[in-house]
DNA sequence: ACCTGAACACCGTTCAAGT
DNA sequence: ACCTGAACACCGTTCAAGT
């Protein structure tokens, strides 16, 4: 990449986070253009789809947040692991509204360029739901996309003004539908 | 309402339940339009916003929600008639793509066409949910907009083609949060 | 190799003119 | 009272022309 594109590519992405910090992942494209003052033509040359911006927004965190599925820490259980990426996971899909739909379509979307991000994060949640599985402590009928979908549930509830409020409180309904140990305490 | 306005409303409306079916909630306005014969401005003309429109054309099944959480079925126990209402809630909010989501944004917005109808049906939960934790089959710690909340994530999994497949089972899974009788069973 | 203005086909909204 | 075409300010996408 020559010198001038790569600053426009790095000054894009700063202005990007801005925007869609403010605006939501669906923020038009036109205006992070305008307020890095390049051509949008030239934000659609790097970031040919709206997918592939995110994407580049989005890379760094989400191969944390798989990589932190594959770290084994001795001192918890499965099921606290699982239990605290979780809570990790739905975390990261509120940095900005709007992108767990994205994510849930790239899902389905082999062609964007979301999917492998997303589907390398669905492969990490199913096996910290299998060794919880097989602890005993997460349901045993549940595969590795519902996992994926119910971060999913829980994020679109967070992007909501008028559930945000009781976002917390929703995560431990779910979490104790996951998790079986826990869910008899309060009950 | 002059004759010939009429006959467009109506004519308008079969059309958008077409268009809406196809294309989810936020179909494109002129397209509607376009099919129905008429200019886009006729369509604002009758509904002034997209909230309108999709009011129309949910208003009475809407109603008819909300009116079944009120009537007292005396076979079933509370908590059985929690779970068929919420059935039918999650059943309902899956005739158009995205109607939750604007359901939800509805709902913390007094000035919208939706809101009225959205705040019915969730105070008619809200009532089941309190019988039924009265009877102790749920959750004593959920509020009535806890329900609405868990519906529309519900709702916004069958939006996804990802998730759609195992939308029923995810069904289960979140009312065993909500319902407590029921939950050990599996487990 | 990279950037850009102009053009295109859309969208929802508003206005002035028609019957 | 109701309907409409035209205009406006947006959007994402494509193309041909510039350096």
């Amino acid at each position: 990449m020559r010198a001038d594109a790569k600053e426009n590519y790095i000054h894009l992405l700063v202005v990007a986070r801005d925007v869609i910090t403010e605006q939501g992942a669906n923020a038009s494209l036109r205006d992070i253009a305008r307020r890095a003052e390049v051509s949008h033509v030239t934000l659609l040359r790097h970031f040919p789809t709206r997918e592939a911006l995110l994407d580049a927004l989005l890379r760094k965190s989400l191969e944390e947040l798989t990589a932190k599925a594959g770290e084994t820490e001795p001192s918890s259980s499965p099921g606290e692991a699982l239990l605290g990426w979780l809570r990790d996971a739905v975390g990261f899909v509120q940095v900005y509204s709007g992108v767990v739909t994205m994510m849930a379509t790239a899902l389905a979307d082999p062609d964007s360029a979301l999917h492998a991000s997303c589907n390398n994060l669905r492969n990490a949640g199913e096996r910290l739901l299998k060794l919880a599985q097989e602890e005993g402590t997460a349901r045993s009928d549940m595969e590795g996309s519902d996992l994926f979908a119910l971060i999913g549930a829980l994020g679109w509830i967070g992007d909501q003004q008028s559930f945000k409020p009781r976002a917390e409180y929703l995560f431990d309904v779910i979490a104790s539908a996951i998790l079986v140990g826990r869910s008899g305490e309060f009950r």
